[in-house]
RNA sequence: GCUGGCGUAGCUCAAUUGGCAGAGCAACUGACUUGUAAUCAGUAGGUUGGGGGUUCAAUUCCUCUCGCCAGCUCCA
């Protein structure tokens, strides 16, 4: 394997594997002050460094991967970016400072309300700093002493900060020129490496992102080593632009949203044509997962939420009429509905698992700075399913529908992780419940060998569940599915089954959605193609395009024959040249084109051109189009 | 909802210090009858998101309101 040689600051020599980012080495000073080991050289590069040393230590090499690495030189960008600020605007409060994604932000607290100039200037003293090479020095001062220091400073968030930390606990500070941060680090050696810097945005963040805190400003900003990957970085973003599903709904006329009904969507005829194969798709799949279809009503009277606890956990979500004088609620969740069906009659244990899927259309009254094109809107249908169990078949059957949802999201060509998040603060049940539920959830995700992320707090209020979250085709994650298990709600509503001893009995209840909501997987779906449907999904698949109207009485029979078989297609007409129409329907994103002329009116065949870039896919009806081709060449021979 | 920004023709965008609202594409009409990413000519299209105010005069300044965008919060 490939070594790197790194020479330490004290002439000696060291060798590590490639593969490995190694940005930081620590070298033990006295005095209770680690400093920066100086001068590592990798590779004949200088590296910097800081991190925590003790005095018996003569080395620390901390090695990073890629995206530690990159944590470190956005967070040192963070710091520099706080220094050009505090030489920029004096008297700038300043809050938090940490690499995310893409990048870094500051919050800061001022009076003065940043401006896109601003940020031009900011810029411009970063690039002045790094220019001028200066050190990040570490220090550490006991709870008591860091306190003084920022209160005699004003620094009313730092000390929050700091108050919030153990007694014990030695607080790690960094020094970047005149700018002294609360920081445990680690950083660059020193700013030389951070050339390359672009602030982005400035938006309002609440501090600790509570809303109840004071509105800070924040600046958002990204840094590289290297101008070509900055404008690689930069390009991405206009990339994803580009894909964006609000523009490419207007675009490919697939939706719109008017100001008469914000977050209402309008799904316009090519739109429903997806829409439609999509849940055609999904009522086949369901049907093959055993599931039986209900559907249930938009508006239940105001008692049927008060039992379910909707009423105490999510009033202030829900739309709400009046009828006859009686109060009625417009529902946010499909399972009360689901729940009033099972009800409707006596079950035994040899009927269960019930798995009822609905497509159930719901409202809920999001705020209005949420809304978000298709992905977050105010009403949508949510691809539901209730799943009715005994409490012996809860694994099998959550087993069972993360097996579904594996093998629908595979035929899309999703990539997916998975979340998990338990009790909230505001919730109903026993503890006791609460940890059998999410032990159950725990226990699935095992026998998979499916690893997920732990969001502690953030489960539904009757129970704890696990999302799945899709990436789309730039790397950017959406939340879709999830699987809530449910022992509250059963209780609630008094459900029973009747058991092998007779007696009465209480089903576990399973919520689960899949796609999460048609609308939000439409969106995701559309930026995930970039508008390019596979074959199987493109509302027209086809359109023939007749060379002048002398070949129109042609292309219609061409046009006819390819319905008769099922194709979606299109024709167009009108007196345009050829060049025209190809342009056109390439906008229009069709996979097909069919060129009709006067060699092709001879032959009694059709000319195909493909669609340029986009995957058309492996599903279904790719074969039948394929097909179809050859039988319209092949007509006369 | 909060902070900031933005609303001009169906779409993308102009309009100097407040001084006659414009262009390209799309649409419509006509000509052309076309061979693989934009044929030519013409026509029409606007209470400048909406209300109120300042002014001789408001797309421009002030104010309220609605919507959109980014972020926060929230979430399928």
């Amino acid at each position: 394997m490939d070594k790197i040689k790194i020479t330490l600051p004290d002439g000696s020599v060291r060798e590590y594997d490639k593969g490995v980012t190694v940005l930081e080495i620590t070298r033990g000073i006295s005095e209770g002050l680690a400093r920066a080991a100086l001068g590592a050289v990798v590779n004949g590069e200088t590296l910097g460094m800081q991190e925590t040393v003790n005095e018996d230590s003569a080395f620390k090499v901390v090695k990073f991967e890629d995206k530690e690495g990159k944590e470190i030189f956005w967070h040192t960008s963070a710091h520099i970016m706080a220094l050009a600020v505090q030489k920029l605007f004096p008297g700038v409060k300043f809050a938090i400072g940490p690499a995310i994604d893409s990048g870094f932000y500051y919050d800061f607290d001022t009076e003065h309300r940043f401006t896109p100039e601003d940020l031009e200037k900011i810029e411009k003293e970063m690039a002045k700093i790094s220019k001028e090479g200066h050190i990040l020095e570490r220090f550490v001062l006991p709870k008591d002493e860091a306190l003084k220091y920022f209160k005699e400073r004003g620094e009313v968030y730092k000390v929050d900060l700091i108050e919030h930390f153990p007694e014990d606990e030695e607080i790690s500070f960094y020094k970047l020129g005149e700018f002294t941060d609360l920081c445990a680090g680690p950083h660059l050696y020193d700013t030389k490496k951070v050339k390359a810097i672009k602030l982005l945005s400035i938006a309002g963040a609440y501090w600790r992102g509570d809303e109840k805190n004071k509105m800070l400003q924040r600046i958002y900003g990204t840094t590289y080593e290297k101008k070509k990957d900055l404008e690689e970085y930069l390009h991405r973003l206009e990339e994803a632009r580009k894909r964006d599903h609000r523009k490419l709904g207007k675009e490919l006329d697939l939706f719109s949203i008017h100001e008469e009904g914000p977050g209402f969507p309008f799904f316009h005829p090519k739109g429903m044509v997806l829409r439609n194969i999509l849940e055609n798709f999904w009522r086949e799949e369901h049907v093959k997962a055993g599931y039986d279809e209900i559907k249930t009503p938009l508006i239940l009277n105001e008692d049927l939420w008060h039992r379910s606890g909707h009423w105490d956990h999510y009033k202030e979500n829900m739309y709400f009429t009046t009828i006859d004088e009686g109060d009625y609620a417009i529902k946010p969740m499909n399972c009360p509905g689901s729940i009033l069906v099972y009800k409707s009659k006596m079950y035994s244990y040899r009927d269960l698992p019930l798995r009822w899927g609905e497509l159930g259309l719901v409202h809920r009254h999001e705020l209005s700075g949420a809304l978000h094109g298709l992905m977050r809107v105010r009403s949508f249908t949510q691809d539901d399913a209730h799943l009715f169990v005994l409490p012996s078949q809860i694994k099998e059957e959550l087993i069972g529908v993360i097996n579904l949802a594996d093998h629908i999201y595979n035929v899309f060509g999703f990539k997916y992780h998975v979340e998990l998040s338990t009790r909230p603060e505001n919730s109903m049940g026993t503890e006791e419940q609460w940890e059998i539920a999410t032990n159950g959830l725990i226990e699935a995700l095992k026998e998979k060998e499916i690893n997920y992320i732990l969001n502690e707090g953030d489960g539904a209020f009757y129970g704890p569940k696990i999302d799945f979250h899709l990436e789309d085709a730039i790397g950017r994650t959406w939340q879709c599915g999830t699987i809530q298990l449910d022992f509250q709600m059963p209780e609630k509503f008094d459900m029973s089954y009747v058991d092998k001893d007779n007696e009465k009995k209480r089903p576990v209840m399973l919520h689960r959605t899949i796609y999460g909501s048609m609308e939000r997987f439409m969106g995701i779906l559309i930026e995930h193609y970039a508008g390019k449907f596979p074959l199987w999904l493109a509302p027209v698949q086809a359109i023939v395009l007749p060379i002048s109207d002398k070949f129109n009485d042609y292309a219609f029979e061409m046009k006819d024959a390819m319905e008769s078989k099922g194709i979606r297609v299109e024709i167009d007409t009108r007196a345009e040249k050829i060049g025209y129409k190809i342009r056109e329907a390439q906008l229009q994103q069709i996979p097909y084109m069919f060129v009709v002329g006067e060699k092709e009116v001879e032959e009694g065949t059709v000319s195909v051109r493909k669609r340029d870039q986009g995957d058309l896919g492996q599903k279904a009806s790719e074969d039948i189009m394929e097909q179809l081709i050859q039988e319209i060449k092949n007509k006369d021979k």
